[in-house]
DNA sequence: CGAATATAATTGATATATCAATAAGAGTGA
DNA sequence: TCACTCTTATTGATATATCAATTATATTCG
């Protein structure tokens, strides 16, 4: 392979998301059978912040609002969420955990510190600043051209 | 949203590959209509990189052999690709890239280094070098609970 | 040689990503 | 109030990700 594409560090960047979602499903799998790394993401980012409309929660999970509701739809089918109408603005919806989604999260909050441990053990906090910042630069750069 | 989440450069890790992406896809499309960041990888991997299996091709490319798989063949009802049997295993295919495909190549190889410079707009060569070394150590973090 | 085993690629099923189009409701101004 | 516009969420279509099962071929070993 040509050392040029080799060394691109975008290369490197995705595998090593590739490399974090793959951990992170697997672990989460031996604990609960039936949820994704995402579905899992939204669970608990709905656990931690109330009342913020779809659109604003697919901003935050870094997902398209397209994506959002079809794993919305999926964690209701599997009784993980229930939608509950908005009486302000009957457009939107507000996402209730239910009992199995509660008990799921307690499950899944230590697999996630885990997985989180274990991903970045043996760096630095100077140098998990560093990576973020590098990264954010980055990130920054390929949103300015778009 | 809890400071914990927000700030986990895991996140951030995930954020900046989709905005690459996305500005890629962008940059692409402008050029060459029906081809997507990941065809677009593939045929300049076969460009610089002749003789590898599907299988070994997947690995460098970070992919399963089953995504492979269904984007070679989507590529080859496009006519970037072309299968052909490998006569000492008969179980492998020969990719031989069009001329459609070589054409292709001409016109995205500067949109593909163009992505890359403006992505690490900024950064120094020094600060690439720590930010693939950061990298590599979650990779290698990742792999070894596998 | 021939049976058992291993490997390469494909296929099926399901989840997510992305773009475009649409539906339904909210907000605004004449 | 009503027409126009904007916003939120959904839906459709297509591409990719992942796991499991399968097919076809290679390899190995008795």
């Amino acid at each position: 392979m040509k050392k040029e594409q080799k060394t691109s560090v975008l290369y490197k960047v995705e595998q090593t998301i590739k490399e974090y979602r793959k951990m992170s499903q697997k672990n989460i799998s031996d604990v609960v059978c039936d949820i994704t790394v995402d579905q899992c993401l939204l669970l608990i980012f709905l656990n931690d912040n109330a009342g913020y409309s779809q659109k604003e929660m697919a901003e935050f999970l870094f997902k398209d609002t397209a994506s959002l509701t079809r794993i919305i739809e999926l964690m209701v089918k599997k009784d993980y969420l229930k939608r509950n109408m908005n009486d302000t603005d009957r457009r939107k919806f507000n996402l209730e955990i239910t009992a199995k989604g509660k008990e799921t999260i307690q499950l899944l909050q230590p697999v996630i510190q885990g997985n989180r441990q274990t991903a970045l053990q043996g760096l630095s906090q100077q140098e998990i600043g560093l990576l973020d910042s590098l990264l954010s630069k980055i990130t920054s750069n390929c949103k300015e051209t778009k």
